[in-house]
RNA sequence: GGCCCUAUCGUCUAGUGGCCUAGGACGUGGCCCUCUCAAGGCCAAAACUCGGGUUCAAAUCCCGAUAGGGUCACCA
């Protein structure tokens, strides 16, 4: 049997990092086993702006390299692909509706005509009492053909019939054996009573189990928070004569040991708003994007970091390959992936772990790709503008190889090239107090000097800067002054490769101006 | 509150009864390198929630307490 599993994404209009990682270990296990990864959207909830919510999480997926054999299609149209379409529960109702009155007829599930207030009453009633409040419909001990016959005649909420103290028992590839009391069960709604247009549409819990059941999946693993109800749906599955999947419940993706949701996140740092800004972006774009946070993709990708840190990130919050492992090529991680090694306790979230795996993942991307990769934030930044020209590809690649590991994230390029892509260097007021006013007149003889400096490359540079400086005090100093007088601020990547960038007669230029 | 799940450095984790004076990584601190910033090198501090058992031996097995979390919809 070829293994078949299954994400199962609510159209929300992004996506979410503890979503990818529930897709993540499904896709791998799939990939691990030579099966098939199924994406499906739960949209059984509402007909509205499907698509429009559908695309970013598929853009998502798309962007991290995870792909799906089947379900909808890319473009996030409506559409889907695969020998069970349509893999939009919106669209498969009929469906639920049809397994529903099989249980119906076969007498494990019934119409429930309790009034809602008679519901809460008794509900109350049993909190009263200090019992737990376990809802047992109406119908439930009358005859199969009755209930049928009645529900024709005046339909309901269709409720599943959960057996009498029997154990429920389910074995978890994280959790081991599960067991509950079916006493303890509430009888599920599979169906609501009807709408205004006369439809009765199906609940996720129902819905969920059918269409495990028609696309064949094989191992279920999702979020934790669904261990709950899934004594319920191994009901179902049982009442429906199909058989149980494999479950396998993953543990949640906390933030300050909460689960991540966006009640606890924290709101965009100074540093991540200084940093789209530098971008190009304006106060009110960075405002108008909601699923900018910490806990979405979109925010990574727009950042410029790449897929495969995030997902080796990812798969190790709550996965180990081994004792030391941190730093797992995705091709291991596929040959390596295992249910049998997912940790059982809920996990944080580190943002200085992922910073720094980017930065590891970094160093592998050669400065013409980080050239190429960073090109829309500096044409978003407005330093440079389309078509990029050759000459500004030299420029950027020696900044790239000049700059390093300092390149972290894509968007660091703006930092690094901005100020030798500006016109005029943007002097820090700070700087310059600090930095280049006491060494005014030392700049301005080595000025000079540079002028005669011939070649203008590193070696020469540095070997003139050195010996320019005064005997008794190191060269450190004229090293800032120049600095602030070519870049206008005091960090960046080596001076003299700054300087042979730039180019003489262009740093002659820069000094004057500073020195004015 | 009922039901369920979980419990090793601040964080992610290794650990399946003796290799544990508990290993690795991020982060933190210190030193080195150094023109700033990164990167790199070296070093350091830092954990088995508690209490009972079982056993010659327990981070590891059992019980209990405690703490945290999830879930309790005709939401997904």
């Amino acid at each position: 049997m070829t293994v078949r599993t299954r994400f199962a994404p609510s159209p929300t209009g992004y996506l979410h990092i503890g979503g990818v990682r529930t897709a993540l270990f499904n896709w791998l296990y799939a990939r691990r086993h030579g099966g098939q990864f199924i994406l499906r959207i739960d949209d059984t909830d509402a007909a509205r702006n499907r698509s429009e919510a559908v695309k970013p999480i598929l853009d998502g997926f798309d962007w991290l390299g995870i792909d799906w054999d089947e379900g909808p299609t890319k473009e996030g149209s409506g559409e889907s692909f695969g020998p069970h379409q349509p893999y939009f529960q919106g669209q498969r109702n009929d469906l639920y509706v049809a397994a529903a009155m099989k249980l119906l007829a076969s007498g494990h599930a019934y119409p429930d005509y309790t009034l809602a207030a008679e519901q809460d009453s008794l509900r109350k009633a049993a909190e009263k009492a200090k019992r737990p409040y376990v809802h047992r419909g109406s119908n439930r001990d009358v005859a199969p053909a009755e209930n049928l016959r009645l529900y024709q005649e005046k339909p309901a909420a269709i409720l599943l019939k959960v057996p009498d103290g029997v154990k429920v028992t389910f074995q978890d590839h994280v959790r081991g054996q599960v067991e509950v009391n079916s006493d303890t069960i509430r009888d599920p709604a599979l169906l609501r009573a009807p709408d205004q247009n006369g439809i009765c549409r199906a609940l996720y819990s129902f819905a969920t189990v059918v269409d495990e059941i028609a696309f064949g999946i094989t191992h279920v693993i999702r979020a934790e928070e669904h261990l709950s109800n899934t004594p319920a749906q191994v009901l179902i599955f049982q009442a429906l004569g199909a058989s149980v999947p494999e479950f396998a419940h993953i543990p949640l993706v906390n933030y300050k040991n909460e689960k991540m949701s966006k009640r606890n996140l924290p709101p965009l740092t100074n540093d991540d708003i200084a940093k789209l800004k530098a971008c190009g972006w304006t106060e009110d774009e960075i405002q108008s994007r909601d699923d900018l946070n910490i806990a979405t993709v979109a925010y990574y990708r727009e950042l410029g970091y790449l897929p495969a840190a995030l997902m080796n990130y990812l798969v190790r919050l709550g996965w180990s390959l081994d004792a030391e492992s941190e730093f797992i090529p995705l091709e291991t991680v596929k040959a390596n992936f295992d249910l049998d090694r997912i940790t059982k306790a809920s996990a944080n979230f580190d943002e200085k772990k992922l910073y720094w795996l980017q930065g590891e993942y970094m160093k592998l991307v050669s400065p013409e790709e980080k050239v190429e990769r960073c090109l829309p934030y500096l044409i978003r930044a407005k330093f440079i503008t389309e078509p990029v020209s050759d000459s500004a590809r030299r420029l950027l690649l020696q900044i790239a190889e000049a700059a390093g590991d300092r390149i972290k994230l894509f968007s660091d390029m703006v930092q690094f090239a901005g100020p030798l892509l500006k016109t005029d260097p943007v002097y820090d007021p700070k700087a310059v107090e600090k930095s280049l006013l006491p060494a005014k007149e030392l700049l301005s003889s080595f000025r000079e000097k540079l002028a005669t400096v011939d070649p203008f490359d590193v070696p020469t540079l540095e070997e003139s800067l050195k010996s320019h400086a005064p005997e008794k005090s190191p060269h450190k100093a004229l090293v800032a002054a120049t600095r602030v007088a070519v870049t206008g601020v005091t960090v960046g990547f080596g001076l003299y490769e700054t300087l042979a960038i730039l180019g003489k007669p262009e740093v002659l230029r820069r000094i004057e101006l500073a020195l004015n």
